[in-house]
DNA sequence: TTGATTTTTGAACAAATGTTCAGTATATTA
DNA sequence: TAATATACTGAACATTTGTTCAAAAATCAA
């Protein structure tokens, strides 16, 4: 790759800068305002060098239409956010996304579902398998569940994070820590929600 | 916040896909053609709505100006990186720095210690205290230690996660689990490193 | 020195794009 | 029932914007 000259450098130094800013290219005639050019063809040449050098690209016939090439290859959605719920109720299971407390990043590397989830692990009922109270816990929705998951539920407005089981038409809610109920639904029971299962733990240690 | 109608909906739902995808919003033009509509107002009408409603927001006198109110507000620079790092050696311990294995995203909000490093749980040895093997340990470099910190610490090429114990001018790495011995080490040891304090832990389940 | 690259001005064209006007139809709300 | 919001079509206008032509001066390598 060709190095660049002082001129181009700073033009694709505002280029990206501008990008970061407001989400979207800077047209050619905002970046000859930016540099005081009299000629928007001072800003559409060193384009042109850039372009040749391999350090842009364009997309013909489009406005906006400038694309830094480590931009354009960089990794899409290396980050995911994903919204953290305090409150829920069985009954309005959709609700909860009224309750939002904020959100968590996480790498997509490490976690890339498309819906899901974060709650605060309210108890210490699944001590054992290393989940603690105040953990944080990001579940996966829309995953099939299978007897031995972890699991979020909600029945009422409490919420639990327990081992999942399913058997003979009643679904269990077992705890891992001992001072802990298990707790016995019928399968069809209308005030029990399975969130989703819990795919990742994050502990702040003070 | 008035609720979108479906149509509504769909159209802000494709300019943030739009916009996550190109990196600069959609013209009318594409909307128009996205949604094989036959004249550009059909678009522009649903903009107006949107905007009166308060979920976008136009820039006047620009093109790509269309601007979804929870993007505009993202913070920025809320992502810490951190290295995560595979091998060690207790006697060039900052040699550590040239094995990175890849990085590790986090929200700031949670974690956010100037210098840090990630490793991968090397052993169960702190399993009582919820931390299992392979999971991902944070490390906060340049803290005071005290005894019963869970420290990362390396002792030739051997790396551990344990309690901190210093006692009578000794210091000891004490597991949590049961099959692990306590090591014990003079508190002018060349041959013990200790990375730092574990402050977050990050798991990954199934 | 000579030719290529770079940087800049100035003017203009053509395509892309935001916006508006006029009108139809349906559903929702007061 | 009337008024309002919604969801379109069709056509046109005005601005923004990418691009091109012509030309001059400066830098830099061969």
């Amino acid at each position: 790759m060709r190095p660049l000259t002082e001129r181009q450098n700073q033009i694709l130094e505002f280029i990206r800068d501008y990008i970061s800013k407001n989400l979207k290219p800077p047209t050619v005639r905002e970046i000859c305002e930016e540099f005081k050019f009299k000629s928007t063809n001072a800003v559409y040449s060193i384009l042109k060098s850039l372009e040749k050098k391999g350090y842009i690209e364009k997309v013909i016939g489009k406005s906006r239409n400038i694309i830094p090439k480590d931009i354009m290859f960089k990794e899409e959605n290396d980050i995911k956010e994903i919204p953290l719920i305090s409150k829920f109720n069985s009954k309005n299971p959709l609700l909860m996304f009224t309750n939002l407390i904020g959100t968590v990043k996480i790498d997509a590397k490490m976690f890339d579902h498309p819906s899901s989830f974060a709650v605060i692990v309210p108890d210490d009922g699944m001590q054992k398998a290393g989940i603690f109270k105040n953990d944080i816990a990001i579940i996966k929705q829309d995953t099939k569940i299978e007897n031995g998951d972890i699991v979020f539920a909600v029945t009422g407005n409490n919420a639990f994070i327990r081992y999942f089981k399913s058997e003979h038409g009643k679904i269990y809610l077992v705890p891992s820590a001992r001072g802990y109920e298990t707790l016995s639904f019928n399968e069809d029971d209308k005030n029990l929600w399975i969130g989703g299962k819990v795919s990742l733990i994050i502990r702040k240690i003070s």
